[in-house]
DNA sequence: TATAAACTAACCTTATACGGTTATATTTTA
DNA sequence: TAAAATATAACCGTATAAGGTTAGTTTATA
């Protein structure tokens, strides 16, 4: 699969995920300690974040990051 | 767990994984399409991968991205 | 409809991932 | 020990992740 596909397909499932705990991309992004433009730019796959930020990531939804991926993958 | 120290555990983790696989960071780099002094840097903790580049380096390792995380994060 | 909340999207800047080259150091092997 | 293979490390670029601002669009709600 390509990159953006790729990215998007991830973007998708965050997107899911955020909005299935009833959270704006506001309320994630302020988890995060970041703004809800990059929450934006990440649903909508404009960028591949980085295996740290994930790590973060999996924290906010309160999962590990084993399993947020699990997710992700049994989703595509 | 800080960002430095998250990311030598990550390129402790590929390190051990490359060399049970019998290969040289030459070789994981042909096999990802980049070159050995990124994987360098990798495995000494200096970047962050980004989602896609460990999609990647899953398929060179053949194993799905999920146990790769799975495997690392049991690692630590 | 009107107002507000939520999201998208353009722009800019900074930090960093990533690719390439070269040199040096370390490790392995003849 | 000498040579070769492997890894580290210093540069230099470019591409892109990430933070921030502002404007505009879409969606939900009164």
């Amino acid at each position: 699969m390509d990159k953006a596909k790729f990215n998007k397909k991830f973007g998708l499932f965050v997107a899911k995920k955020r909005i299935n705990l009833g959270l704006t991309q506001s309320d994630l992004a302020s988890m995060l300690g970041n703004n809800a433009q990059n929450i934006s730019r990440l649903e909508r796959g404009e960028v591949s974040p980085t295996l740290y930020w994930l790590k973060n990531l999996s924290e906010a939804f309160d999962v590990k990051l084993t399993q947020l991926i699990e997710e992700f993958e049994s989703s595509v």
